[in-house]
DNA sequence: GTAGGTGCAAAAGTTTTGCAGGCTG
DNA sequence: CAGCCTGCAAAACTTTTGCACCTAC
C-alpha cells in the first residue's frame, strides 16, 4: 500500500494496521526532523498540524511505526526514548554538554569488528553503537569561557 | 582511604563523601552480582543485609558511586538503568528474547574504528557499544520449540 | 560540631492502558 | 460493519526530592 503526503512516499506494509491521518502526520513530521525528538517533543510538533491529537496516540503510533520498521527507536543515557525518521543505518553522537543528538555523516567510516562464535554463552546477531562527544556549539562555548 | 569489607578492598577517594554502612553494602552486593541489576533489583538484594534501607538511598548511592567511578551505569532498550560493579572496560550482549545482560569475556576481541576529525560539527571523545543476540538458555529453548 | 547521609513519603517525569465512541478498509 | 484507532484521563512505573533526624569524621 502506497500513500503520498506532501513530498513523501510512504509504504505501509501492514496486515492489521490502518492508515489514519494521525499516523501519517506523525510519520511525516518525524521524517522532516533531524533532531531525534522524544515522544513529547514530537507531540508538540504534531499538535501544530492536528491540535486535538493526544499524547497517548503519539506514543502508540511511534511504537507501531517502529515495530513495522518505518522509524527507529533510539536509547541514550537518560530516561527518554528518542525517535529517528531515517531508517538507513547510521550512527549518532550525543553531545555530553547539551545532550543534543547529531547524525554522523555517511562519509565518516565507522567499523565494528568482533570475533563471533568463540563463546557458547551467547550468539551475537547485531550491535548497538553510538558516540559521545561535543557538538559544534558546545565546542565554541567551551573555548570562549575563561 | 581504604576500606575492607568481606573480601573486597574498596578505595573510596572522595573528598566530601562519607563511607556509610549503606554505601558499602550497596557496593559490595553489586560487585558480587554479574546480573547487571536495576536499582530496584539491587534494592531487593541489599534489603536482605539491611532490611530498613530505603529505595531512595539505593538510587542516591548508585548515582554517587557511578559519578565517582566505582561502578558503571548501563542503558539498554527499556526504561530502566542497570548497574555494573565491574568497571574494567568490557562489553555486553543483551538477549533479545529474555532481556538478560551477559558479559562478553575478555578473550573475545572487539574493536571500534572510526575516522576522527573529518567533521567540524562534532568532536568524538568516546563511544558506547553493546551487542544484541541470544543467551544460551534462549538458544536451547528456541531449538526445542516446534 | 558540622556537613553529608538516611528513611520516609510525596512528587515528578515518562509511558501505558481502560474505555466509549469514531473511522478505515 | 468488524476491528483497529482515537481522545481523554487515570494508572503504572521509574526516579527524584523535601524534610527531620542521624552519623561519620
Amino acid at each position: 500500500m502506497i500513500i503520498t503526503t506532501n513530498n513523501e512516499i510512504t509504504v505501509l506494509n501492514n496486515k492489521n494496521s490502518r492508515i489514519t491521518r494521525q499516523r501519517m502526520v506523525i510519520l511525516d513530521e518525524l521524517r522532516k526532523l533531524t533532531s531525534h525528538p522524544t515522544a513529547d517533543e514530537l507531540y508538540e510538533v504534531v499538535r501544530r498540524v492536528l491540535p486535538h491529537i493526544s499524547l497517548g496516540t503519539v506514543y502508540r503510533n511511534l511504537e507501531i511505526l517502529s515495530e513495522q520498521g518505518h522509524i527507529k527507536k533510539l536509547v541514550f543515557n537518560n530516561n527518554q526514548k528518542r525517535f529517528d525518521g531515517n531508517t538507513v543505518r547510521h550512527y549518532h553522537v550525543r553531545c555530553i554538554s547539551c545532550n543534543r543528538i547529531i547524525d554522523i555523516p555517511p562519509n565518516i567510516q565507522v567499523e565494528v569488528k568482533y570475533s563471533q562464535d568463540i563463546s557458547e554463552d551467547f550468539k551475537i546477531i547485531d550491535y548497538c553503537l553510538h558516540f559521545l562527544g561535543f557538538c559544534e556549539e558546545c565546542i565554541l562555548k567551551k573555548n570562549t569561557v575563561h
